[in-house]
DNA sequence: TATTTTTATTTGCAGTTACAAATAATTTAA
DNA sequence: TTAAATTATTTGTAACTGCAAATAAAAATA
């Protein structure tokens, strides 16, 4: 096994640099990293209860839920108790949130392309379906959680 | 800007799926990940300073230091002073830390191959190609820093 | 050669993280 | 319709993280 050829690594120092590239910009902003995939997130797919959220941020549960709490502090989001089911809630961009994320989300989008600028149309497509490929391929810790309780 | 195309969740859940996958292994062995991501590069690449060592496993400077500091307690590393710099060491394995590392690689293989057992050899080497020229994209902070310095 | 600047690494500190246990509400089963 | 099991989320706790400042040694400069 070669460093340089293996998949995690390679991953992960590209997660790392991005998280660079985006850190003055988020510092700027006045939240952290957590708090932006939250932030994110949202905004592209409206409220979520908390574990569909831990899910589409890949941010651990218990994580989550304290990360929720800074930014409820700070006025981002609002947790909104679920009318039928009163054990959850529903957790939504607040006005300022949606403000942060607006201001955010130029920068990020240029920072990405930045990043792609050698990139041609073909290679960004086929690297974000490889990407895909290989998620669906890794185990999904969620649904094995489920299953160990199913089973 | 879509969740699904923006490449750093993207990056990011793939990256947190493979240490949800790595992870059972590493507790058996009694590792934690950032260590794992030590543990790999100096097997691969021998002994580092710890700023190179920094480099090459994408760990913050101060953190890494203190990574090492647990290593060394387990045995896993030893700081060995430099000769010529003695603001130095060359951080190196143990053979209690090559036996350990040998422990995980054939096991991270195997995660990896379980992984990407439905990409051709074609999609395999495009995906690393492609990661690494994302890599080349971003911004090496490391150098940042030295050309603030610099200028 | 004494002084300043740079480089390599560590540490103080304040905050963040994850596991496991706790809480609280809902559903299932007796 | 009450007890048991499941589900959604939070919290206790112990450890980890990263920034900025501190230390310590080397290199550059006066």
């Amino acid at each position: 096994m070669e460093l340089g050829t293996y998949l995690p690594y390679l991953v992960n120092r590209v997660g790392q640099r991005f998280i660079g590239d985006i850190t003055p910009v988020l510092n700027e902003a006045g939240v952290d990293i957590q708090s932006w995939r939250v932030l994110i997130a949202l905004y592209q797919r409206g409220g979520q209860p908390v574990g569909a959220l831990s899910d589409l941020t890949s941010i651990n549960f218990s994580t989550l839920s304290r990360v929720l709490g800074r930014m409820e502090k700070k006025g981002l989001i609002h947790r909104l108790r679920d009318a039928d089911d009163a054990r959850s809630f529903t957790i939504d961009l607040t006005e300022p949130g949606r403000d942060v994320t607006e201001t955010i989300l130029p920068q990020a989008a240029a920072l990405e392309a930045q990043a792609t600028g050698d990139f041609s149309e073909a290679e960004l497509a086929m690297l974000r379906q490889l990407l895909g490929k290989l998620y669906a391929g890794l185990s999904d810790n969620a649904a094995d959680r489920d299953d160990r309780l199913a089973g």
